[in-house]
DNA sequence: CGGCGTTTTGAGATATCTCAATGGGAGTGG
DNA sequence: CCACTCCCATTGAGATATCTCAAAACGCCG
């Protein structure tokens, strides 16, 4: 999601950049942590967008749905993203815990109004915005033209470069299929026998009951995202 | 400073979002404007991204290649919009005129500069990748939830949408079948035979060889669209 | 141990793709 | 002005990846 880089929130990384430390970096440090359990929401379409949140811990899911029912997953946010930042006045995504997790909560108002005032914030927000396009993009290119077993792959290898400092060669899917289907445009039926065809060809094991993904050969898991 | 990835950021209609004009917008009155003909590129992934462009006339196509060739358009570009926008020195997508098209250019360190002392202009930045971000998440959820019929429909809504003052009730399709293929990620033969079917049951006319859709129905449309 | 939520596996249905042929319009050269 | 060609769009028929529906297996927690 927003990866964000953690300048634009901790006092500590910005203070050497900037004259002074803003009123909203200050008051990041107090902002309120909130719980989330596993499916809650942290905010959902339609809702006022009076703040903005940190992951702090876990992950949480960002989508829309249809009027029918049918979710889009847009991005998984980890910690250190930023999620509800937007231009309108009300979430036009849906936000919710795919485990239990921790968010920041954040004053949108005052975040915009620091932005006005500081160039170097509003460029960051910029910045990162532009990354997440590029995540979106890179994730637009999978559903219009990759494969189910590409897209899988390549999902397990985005996965395991976010996680690679924390669970070493294992990556740890704290999100069910249904989730990880919803991102990929397909069915849990079908990320399931995608899952279980690179288990057969050797290219991964699944462990815990399918939660732990471990990559045996991630050569030959781009060659088959074709990335 | 942040170490972003970039990506070539469209932006919607940069200009008409703040009241000021700054020393960016005055220098634009003045910049080259470049003819590129059907099918031209107005850059290349890969190439130094030495500029931006402001599409003046015409439509151009923004997309991604995998290495066997296939294909995704990320989006149109339509006159007002920016594009070639990003973080890295390298272009990461490319850009290809869909019909005879001027695109003024404009230096993109001058940009950068600029927005970094001027918070208007870095936030306006803010906001217009914000807004191409949203137009990104929709084109996502129709790839990855919605049916070829949805997908043709929603397209056709968007553009006369976006056309609505220049063509009137009927929308003039500037790009091939090919492209909008390979925006919906489709096949130019599926989408061939949606806009058929869409003729058949009466929503929308063809004329002129399949390049002017007049929409009948904008309500049926949007109906089947699941909109 | 039992029940529940989830994942896996199976078998058949189907939307979309692929391959192939036809058709149409625009431009070119005779 | 007509034929020719090229490029593109349409249509058709068969192939196939993915979906749908259904059942079984698994793991977890009470």
């Amino acid at each position: 999601m927003l990866a964000v880089d953690s300048s634009i929130i901790t006092t500590r990384s910005l203070a050497p950049i900037g004259p002074a430390v803003s009123k909203f970096e200050r008051s990041m440090g107090q902002a309120a942590v909130r719980r989330v359990v596993s499916k809650e929401h942290v905010f959902s379409e339609g809702d006022q967008r009076r703040q903005v949140f940190r992951i702090e811990e876990g992950v949480v899911s960002i989508y829309k749905t249809l009027s029918d029912g049918r979710r889009q997953i847009v991005d998984f946010a980890y910690p250190g993203d930023l999620i509800g930042l937007g231009t309108l006045p009300e979430h036009v995504l849906s936000a919710q815990a795919t485990c239990d997790s921790k968010v920041r909560c954040l004053s949108a108002a005052m975040l915009e109004r620091e932005a006005e005032s500081d160039p170097e914030l509003a460029l960051k927000l910029y910045k990162s915005v532009s990354q997440e396009l590029a995540a979106t993009r890179d994730l637009l290119v999978s559903l219009g033209q990759r494969s189910a077993i590409e897209r899988v792959a390549l999902f397990l290898l985005n996965l395991s470069r976010k996680a690679a400092a924390q669970d070493g060669p294992a990556v740890h899917l704290t999100m069910l299929r249904s989730d990880i289907a919803d991102l990929l445009g397909l069915t849990i039926e079908t990320v399931s026998r995608s899952l279980t065809k690179l288990r057969t060809m050797g290219v991964i094991d699944l462990a815990q009951g399918g939660t732990v993904v471990k990559l045996n050969d991630v050569a030959r898991l781009s060659r088959l995202a074709n990335a």
